[in-house]
DNA sequence: GATGAATGAGTGTTCATTCAT
DNA sequence: CATGAATGAACACTCATTCAT
């Protein structure tokens, strides 16, 4: 993916600015932490030892524990919703299924590429655990559900969906087994040289079922 | 439902002997604890509070905080598991999408029946808080994924899923839609004069896009 | 002084009960520590070495730093109110100046008994700091200017106080004098051996100044 | 009143120069600091914002937080030294009645022109609280106290003042009154409009108390 | 001269758990 | 069997002060 990825700061404002490279090992410090203990049961104690740095200068950097966690997952979902956008300008007039599958394509790199920080997507925000962790969510859902939603509608208006699809409601569901799919991923221990072979045969399962389960039942129009 | 449903013990193995009323009074408040605060922000001394017993009387019968949650996780699950079970003996014969919207049905009724219960499925498991919850998880979606690929491939042979279609990773990707969808209704604030039919909606979406994703492929129109 | 005095409970309501003598030895480090550091001063840190206990027995004891101290100042507030009553019943009908006397006496008493508290009431108080400080303060203000104002007005119906004296401003004088008197007492350090003689000088040129001031200027009667 | 004023300086000697204005607007900021919050509760974090000047600076001008805070007191007292000067000077022969009169008056004055530095004096000194502040108190209490004996001393000699009263232990009383007249000036919140006819009063019933309380007794009257 | 990054001891408070009674 | 007193480590966060730049 050639898009350029906004950088974790790990501070919902301009409160004080760190040299990067420190900045860096802080943040990643903490991603490792919250990613392994949630919000709540993470710690500071435990963040400024990894990190190497003193309880006086993390809380110098970050107001709060709050603070450092909405930086990152700012920065998490910012990352994301890039690379959504990619994708949909990328495969604009694509058959629906392959704007699927390449949206798909996309969330398993993302997994594969920022394990952490799926997993503070997955199970951290799921939970409900942190500052503004439900909002937040909900937030991305919209947006995610509203996406799918368009490329379904439009796809009807070219007559590559069947008729009679509630776009909104296939939207959720399409969202849904996407979502949990790449939690499934993330979550699961697929070995390295297994990897490749697993994701292009979870593609294609999904391709289909999507293919198949919108397209029209008209024979005229998929006789073609 | 007509299938008795364990009781919530609370407890993993015979430790002590509680009368039933106080362990009920003890569990239904640990459920409530564990549902709002998730495993590590749950307090014992809230949860002693609200049940009413002394600290020493909970640590007498609950070796720790993280045997009386498994005690409540492995309740939850018996009851899923028993409905579970209880659809598919009960639509055995059925054409597949009647089966999986039976269940679909079912997990509603779950879910609404048992708010807490689920608050402590989708939101505090899934965020690996918790002794075990990963492993207890990792059983439950194979139990289930299970479940699915023996739907689909007792179908197959009836000759009402394609065939080419491959039943453990179908398994997978409607376990993922059927779960998302469950969560999402639990998190969600359906009104109450709404709910029932909203669930049909769903139900119907769900049920359409299994019936057609998964159908066998009429040759004339599909083939080439 | 007769009167029994309530003992020092260091918590506003019933929270927990604590064996007396652990109780006294708490309460008695903590007047120590709020009375030499003032409240914001004072450490719960060094309070629990001093009273040689855990940091959380104090905190299962008393819910927080602020009940701890309304407590004492409870207890102090209580005991100087019961003296003032005392004093007021106990010299019923006797003439202006030896009750006012009287009631400077049972200050002194007051302060030699409890000099921590004493401190308390001087100087951490005073400073508005702690909670409730002000507002403690202020009703003990008007309690004790009532009792002036009612002291001067019975006096004076008997003839003992020259009409044109304004009880409510004469009380505040009288107030403020007494109270200054007595945390110069507190505060100042007269050897054991002088505090006896000292203490009837001060209580005598009171009297006269008192006596004298308020005394009616008509012959008739000072003659008589 | 037309005495000059020692500036405040924040700095009890000549440690570093710092531009008027700056230095101005620092201690002017600490005054707020120290006034709102006691010594001990002053954050000096707080006050480098509200100064709009580096912690660095700060330290680099003003040794500690204590050698602020002595500049600032040092530089009360000053003041407060130099108003009580300019009465004694300036009602020289006057008899004694007004000369305490004009005191009270000028006590008045400054507590409403300098309610910040009378808070430090009333409040945060009396708790003991801060470097010093027990020490200094008694210096401006000696002094203090020393004056009013000069008064009354000096009225006795022309008469003013009955021969039996202690030149030293009314001083006392006199200063008592005083001082904690003006405290409850400061802490009072009398409505503007209100304040000039309440003054008066005030300093009215003070000048009548002190005048009987004081004069010499008429022989024919009160003697035997 | 001026900055603000860095520090570590300090704050009050909560925690799950043990154990003597 | 039941209680709740006792514990000490852990919690997030603030402090006044130093010092390299």
């Amino acid at each position: 993916m050639s898009t350029p990825e906004p950088t974790i700061t790990g501070g919902t404002d301009a409160w004080r600015t760190l040299p990067e490279a420190k900045r860096h090992t802080v943040t990643e410090a903490a991603v490792d932490e919250f990613a392994a203990r949630g919000y709540s049961g993470a710690s500071m104690n435990a963040l400024v030892k990894a990190a190497g740095i003193s309880k006086g200068s993390l809380f110098h950097y970050f107001r709060s524990k709050g603070d450092l966690f909405e930086g990152i997952v700012d920065a998490a979902f910012g990352r994301v919703k890039a690379r959504v956008k990619a994708v949909r300008d990328g495969t604009s007039g694509a058959p629906l299924e392959a704007r699927l599958a390449a949206l798909l394509d996309a969330g398993f790199d993302f997994v594969d590429e920022h394990p952490r920080l799926a997993s503070i997507y997955f199970q951290v925000l799921r939970s409900g655990d942190g500052p503004l962790a439900r909002r937040r969510l909900e937030e991305m859902a919209q947006l995610s559900r509203q996406f799918f939603a368009e490329l379904i509608a439009d796809a009807q208006t070219r007559g590559e969906v069947a008729a009679d699809v509630d776009p909104e409601r296939v939207a959720w569901l399409l969202d849904a087994m996407m979502e949990r799919l790449l939690a499934a991923w993330h979550a699961g221990d697929v070995p390295a040289d297994r990897r490749a072979a697993e994701r292009r045969a979870w593609v294609e399962s999904f391709r289909m079922l999507v293919a198949r389960g919108l397209a029209p039942v008209n024979e005229e129009i998929h006789g073609a």
